[in-house]
DNA sequence: AGCATATGTCAGCCTTGTTGACATTCCAAG
DNA sequence: CTTGGAATGTCAACAAGGCTGACATATGCT
């Protein structure tokens, strides 16, 4: 494609940038991505739950009272998709639907005391691996990690991921 | 779980410790982990082709004469769900598969140029990506950027990724 | 009144993971 | 030389969780 090698007589500026080291970054993120999910992975399957409802999970607890098109658009599903894992959720207890006040077409989600409970256990469990990896990479580098994980988000998934950050 | 928050007195030090820093980590590999399958995944729809597809032929090219074994063991996946798509890429002749000579239980994988061509595609895509992430985000940033994530990794996929790394 | 929006639901399909069972081939130890 | 175990392949069945398409309902807006 292009820049297959950094140009020569530009020192080490730019050996970030060869192919070599783009394929470390690509590897790199196919196994730390398995490592990311593999804790709260080993939770749902004792639960009869999938991926699919911890993001739900994390989502709603973190944006309490979303709407279904909200959250759609965050997961980037299908409403189809969402709804056969909501619908499981809610069934068991663990998030509330509520109708909307001002509009009445809209469904306002909630964790449940059950529902804040799974969530905490998923999320230790994920943080006690990201805690770990931060503490042994340092603060420097853990500021590197969130910046080229930003630039490599599609610019919607950007908006989100920073709408969500600054309305923590 | 525990540390909810950096303890006082210690400054700014260990503030990216904090369960708000830790889930903005969370939600960065969430996010940032779309874009990065995004390209070779709009690719691969094309061929009816999926990311497993994907994920066989880069590592088949990584280390051409790999054997099934240990394919299995850095995908992370069983056999059988291994074999139905080596199935399909050499049935389309993408991938050829010989008989070991030492050991003729073993068959070793090597992709055929059309393979290769796929491959070149896919990993194109994939690079451009990461390309313009690592440039907007600077070397710094992609030094801290890889050694967070090494220390996410398991201990089994680190040692698969350093030596994928160091044998390149 | 009529169109658009938000949501839910049914049916069916695909990919990709799983387990279990079993055959084949071959190496290596007894 | 026989036998056990390892490596591989294959068949069958199943589940999660994506997808599309079609349709129903309730509501909001013009």
């Amino acid at each position: 494609m292009s820049e297959t090698r950094a140009p020569q007589g530009f020192g080490e500026s730019l050996l970030y940038l060869t192919d070599e080291q783009l394929r470390q970054g690509i590897e790199a993120m196919f196994f730390a991505y398995r490592g990311f999910t593999a804790d709260p992975d080993r939770i749902l399957d004792d639960l009869a739950y999938g991926r699919a409802h911890h993001r739900a999970v994390h989502f709603i607890n973190r944006a309490p009272g979303t709407t279904v098109n909200n959250l759609l658009a965050i997961l980037g599903v299908t409403k189809q998709s969402l709804n056969r894992v909501l619908r499981s959720l809610i069934e068991d207890g663990l998030v509330e639907s509520r109708v909307g006040t001002a509009d009445k077409r809209e469904r306002h989600l909630y964790l449940t005391e059950r529902g804040k409970a799974l969530e905490t256990r998923l999320s230790d469990a994920q943080r006690a691996r990201m805690r770990a990896a931060f503490r042994e990479a340092g603060p420097e580098a853990v500021s590197g990690f969130r910046q080229v994980l930003e630039a490599m988000m599609d610019p919607d998934m950007r908006r989100a991921y920073t709408r969500l950050r600054d309305n923590g």
